[in-house]
DNA sequence: GGGCTGTGTTCGGATTCGGTAAGAAGACCC
DNA sequence: GGGTCTTCTTACCGAATCCGAACACAGCCC
């Protein structure tokens, strides 16, 4: 079940569906990690501990424990390994990321590979970065974002944001500054094969706006995208 | 089969219906990619071994052999060049992207040309890794230039620019003393389809220098066309 | 200087772009 | 099954922007 190569390290992938699994190994062996597959829950949690891998993959549908649940007593034990879900329905998101569990983050199928690939180097990224491990509050002019709770203030006061419209001004949030494309805010909140117009960016742009009210921090370049007033 | 005109790479599109892939080579080459259509799998599978083509546009159901399948032994073999999928049904995709095979982006049918270019682009960015993440500004005299926040100053004075303005600024400013020529600057700032006349490079470049003021940065070369300062 | 070519500048119509509202489709909860 | 919430699409409108023509001007050659 392993392949070993690990210049990069050793990534656990627990996923039931064998072609699935099978597309993950061949992509991540390819960008230079070791991989080692299981195929359910509890085999899964076992090889995490055994294994020490630098990160996992976790399918959260899974026979015998859940990958939410692998993740759980993960965190129980103290171990802090970062975490990607592959999830089947956008809903289940929600729950998913921060709100139970320490994941660091998910990606919905249908997925590209390249797109687990990329995120997985980001996390690893990340992971090596700051020493503060917690993910940061980010503050920018009025407006307050925290990707860990995924609340949001404006002038102090709670905003209730819907999980898109949060995806997105955390993204632009993220680089302040940064002019973001519509194509490059598709790809990163709503992932890379939505096909939704390109329009739809403008339309929950407008509902952050109008949540945001007078605090508002998005910033319009015409012709081009949007970006987060720095 | 083939036509050739590959300022920005050679495609190979796999597709049977000779309306569709008559379609498809049209605005791929007028985009500026070189084409090469074949109406097979099994040709498919050849072609892409031996030209070594930017980018993969397959058809799933083929005679012969399989888009899927091309794709897949592509894979195996280590050949990691960019798949689009043409699919005639929403309910293949779920199957089709990342589950069974190492695909990057997938088209449903019918689909708009137009729609086909812009995610061959958006996987032809994606496939050359990320953008460097972070750009550096260049400054040039007295203006700087910072293609993140797509932001100009002239003596540390913010400048306005339009999208073209700032376009065009930035990319005579990549290269300073580079003289471009109209065309050339055309084709860079404007796009491979660009139908305007070259005194349009005239009024814009007229524009920036208003808005630049004293600090202005670009040079006219009599009878061959404009650079920034060296 | 006189022509000639190439460039600067101005300006209005045409086009494109983004904000907004309204509604359809789907998921979820009760 | 009805109601609610979220997401995505579409249509419309005002405004920013672009384009190209027209004219004025500057440099080059004789």
């Amino acid at each position: 079940m392993t392949a070993e190569n690990p210049q990069r390290g050793l990534v656990l992938v627990v996923e039931d569906e064998p072609s699935i699994a099978d597309l993950v190994r061949l992509y991540l062996s390819r960008d230079g990690f070791g991989v080692h597959v299981e195929r359910d829950g509890s085999a899964g949690l076992a090889a995490a501990r055994r294994l020490r891998p630098v990160a996992c993959v976790l399918d959260i549908a899974l026979p015998g424990l859940a990958g939410t649940e692998i993740c759980r007593r993960l965190r129980e034990a103290g171990d802090w390994t970062p975490v990607i879900f592959l999830t089947a329905r956008d809903d289940e998101v929600d729950r998913v990321v921060g709100l139970e569990l320490g994941a660091d983050d998910y990606v919905t199928k249908p997925f590209s590979p390249r797109e687990l690939v990329a995120r997985l180097r980001a996390v690893l990224r990340r992971a090596a970065g700051p020493p503060g491990g917690v993910a940061q509050p980010v503050v920018l002019g009025r407006v307050t974002v925290d990707p860990d709770r995924r609340s949001v203030t404006a002038d102090g006061v709670p905003v209730q944001l819907t999980s898109t419209e949060f995806d997105l001004l955390a993204h632009l949030m993220s680089r302040p500054g940064r002019v973001f494309s519509r194509e490059e805010l598709l790809a990163a909140v709503w992932g890379y094969a939505a096909h939704a117009g390109t329009r739809t960016v403008d339309v929950h742009v407008a509902q952050v706006r109008a949540k945001l009210g007078a605090a508002s921090v998005i910033r319009t370049h015409r012709g081009v995208g949007y970006a987060a007033d720095g």
